[in-house]
RNA sequence: UGUGGAAUAGUGUAACGGUAGCACGACAGACUCUGACUCUGUUUGUUGGGGUUCGAAUCCCUAUUCCACAGCCA
């Protein structure tokens, strides 16, 4: 490292050890090395959002590569709004983008940019090309254009690619002043009209388009495409890799191209990588609008939705994303990545943060009936046993307590090691129990389980060292408070409902939220607040609903259940 | 059919001419006051065919498959 400073003068040219590496630290590494490539620089990405929609899981990644890669070479990223069509975009995002990459733990400090801004500089550089007899205004008509493009075997044409260069340069300024409608001209690069690449067939660089933008107003009736607009941006701002997604891989000879034949400050290198794919949900930004606009969810942020807001409310941690993320890896492969990978990065962050808590799902009442009706007893518990720190709490112990349905069977299933008459179970950190039987209403249910208490397993203890191979989970019936809980499920029945020609709505699965109301919490649950999150033990870890949670109606979020090893047969 | 990419266990990802490894999953077991966690073990892979080499996932040839691009979207 020390040699490479020495010949490049790249002022932190350190590399953090604490990030897995990738093909795009490769690249950048060798850049490093390359002699005079980046004089003087520090290696700077950017983060280009455009401000239309709110972000998702597979924004996550780009975040964190973007980021990421800048922090690994102590380097900078900035955060931009590529708002170059008004036609979609709108403040109300810009605010929600920014919260989301905060919340995810990224930083931009004061570099905080609008691909607006850039407008002027835009035009500058779209002068100069047609200065240089490199663009050119044509008129012909969008249907026109298509047809004209041509296809594989034939070339594109247009009649006006050899319009004279004042001609150009007169119309282009009347275009910005606004003297024709919309869409009647276009400003071209004059580039290729034979390439096997379309993109560089002579593509439009700037359009007519009479929309009030949300920063700039009414200034201008023209816009930049992005294809032009997006290395000016990123050279504008001393951007020295530009790493996008796969899609734009094809893009790269003409970024390259505005890059070199206009004026810019520096020579950006774009890097593509593989977006990110996982199953058993959706991420295009059009099919999530209709899961919201169509109702089939409550809002952006329903948990049950890929995106940031989505997976915040579900009770996911930017710890755990960024996991997600680094782990999965970076490469130009297009891959579908697990669900249930992003779930183990969950439980594996909570598992050490969050603390435990007793709440009772589906409750029955169990009723000792060698306990005293009037006595209750406190019981000192650890918050999580995997992490001392987080100290003890008080639950009181009484002679009724809730406890979970299916920890009961009048006759046990093959290795059943809870609650059946004449079985012990552990009432955790409480007492061991002995089943003496249950009550069935008219109908046969089961209303209520009866046991009989071991006074001297106190705590859970058992002083004659016997063994006891359940326990369950309770709450004292006489202290609880009540909660709502909502369990959610797969969006989707099918592992795969984005690809092909397939109607995902049909795969819609009906079954994705159950909420459960009347759920019998510990007391010690009765304050709590969002971003919070517990683990029930034995069931799994849930965070308190940051819209619809209070004190007077506590809701839970089953963000991600527990493993269960319990093989039913 | 043009251009640009990509093919490594079920999934994702390493190995950059020198023992194909890791994570998740699955399976089996140990441990356990959570059937969780943790621990141990097992299972499964270089797209096919040639070639170069002492030695190939890696280099060469060839075949096959997959993805992206013909917006005045980004």
């Amino acid at each position: 490292m020390a040699e490479i400073e020495k010949t490049t003068g790249i002022a932190n040219p350190e590399v953090s050890d604490a990030m897995l590496s990738n093909f795009i630290h490769d690249f950048i590494k060798e850049d490093i090395a390359k002699d005079g490539m980046f004089e003087g620089k520090t290696v700077h990405t950017r983060f280009p959002p455009e401000p239309n929609g709110y972000l998702h899981i597979g924004h996550a990644k780009a975040i964190c590569i973007d980021f990421g890669t800048a922090e690994k070479f102590k380097g900078m990223c900035n955060l931009r709004m590529d708002d170059t069509n008004p036609t979609k975009e709108d403040v109300e995002y810009v605010d929600a983008i920014k919260e989301d990459i905060k919340w995810l733990g990224f930083d931009w400090d004061d570099r905080f940019y609008y691909a607006s801004q850039y407008f002027d500089d835009m035009y500058g550089f779209a002068v100069e090309l047609i200065k240089k007899g490199l663009a050119y205004v044509c008129e012909l008509t969008p249907e026109l254009v298509r047809e004209y493009r041509g296809d594989i075997k034939t070339p594109a044409k247009s009649p006006y690619r050899d319009r004279p260069i004042e001609e150009s340069l007169d119309l282009f300024e009347r275009m910005k002043n606004g003297e024709f409608e919309d869409g009647k001209m276009t400003l071209r690069a004059k580039i290729d009209l034979a390439s096997g690449n379309f993109n560089m067939r002579d593509p439009v660089i700037y359009r007519i388009n009479r929309l009030t933008h949300h920063r700039t107003g009414d200034k201008w009736c023209i816009y930049p495409m992005y294809d032009f607009a997006h290395p000016i941006e990123d050279a504008m701002e001393g951007i020295t890799h530009s790493l996008c997604s796969l899609e734009f891989e094809a893009h790269r000879p003409l970024y390259d191209w505005v890059i070199n034949n206009t004026s810019v400050p520096c020579k950006p290198r774009q890097i593509e990588f593989a977006r990110l794919g996982i199953n058993n949900t959706v991420m295009s930004k059009r099919k999530l609008r209709t899961l919201v606009e169509d109702g089939y969810v409550s809002g952006w942020d329903d948990p049950r939705m890929p995106t940031l807001c989505g997976l915040r409310r579900r009770g996911y941690t930017p710890r755990s994303i960024r996991s997600f993320i680094e782990q999965i890896g970076v490469s130009k492969v297009n891959s579908i990545v697990e669900y249930s990978f992003l779930e183990h990065c969950l439980r594996d962050d909570l598992n050490m943060t969050a603390k435990r808590a007793m709440c009772v799902i589906h409750p029955i009442k169990l009723v000792i009936t060698n306990y005293p009706e009037d006595k209750t007893e406190e019981f000192e518990i650890e918050n999580n046993p995997n992490c001392e720190s987080d100290g003890t709490r008080i639950i009181t112990f009484s002679r009724e307590c809730w406890i979970e349905a299916e920890d009961f069977m009048e006759e046990p299933i093959k290795k059943y090691q809870r609650l059946y008459p004449g079985n012990e179970v552990r009432l955790k950190s409480a007492y061991i129990v002995r089943c003496t039987g249950c009550k069935k209403d008219d109908n046969g249910n089961i209303v209520e389980v009866y046991a009989e208490y071991d006074p001297e397993t106190r705590g859970g203890n058992t002083p004659d060292g016997r063994k006891v191979r359940g326990t369950i989970h309770w709450v004292d019936a006489k202290s609880c408070v009540d909660a709502e809980v909502r369990l959610y499920d797969n969006l989707f029945t099918v592992p795969d409902p984005d690809t092909g020609d397939k109607n995902f709505i049909d795969y819609i699965n009906p079954n994705s939220l159950e909420i459960v109301t009347g759920c019998k919490a510990e007391k010690n649950l009765a304050n709590a607040k969002a971003p919070e999150s517990f683990q029930f033990m034995r069931i799994g870890y849930f965070c308190v609903d940051n819209k619809d949670s209070s004190q007077e109606n506590l809701v839970f979020n089953r963000s991600v259940s527990l493993k269960d090893g319990f093989k039913k047969k």
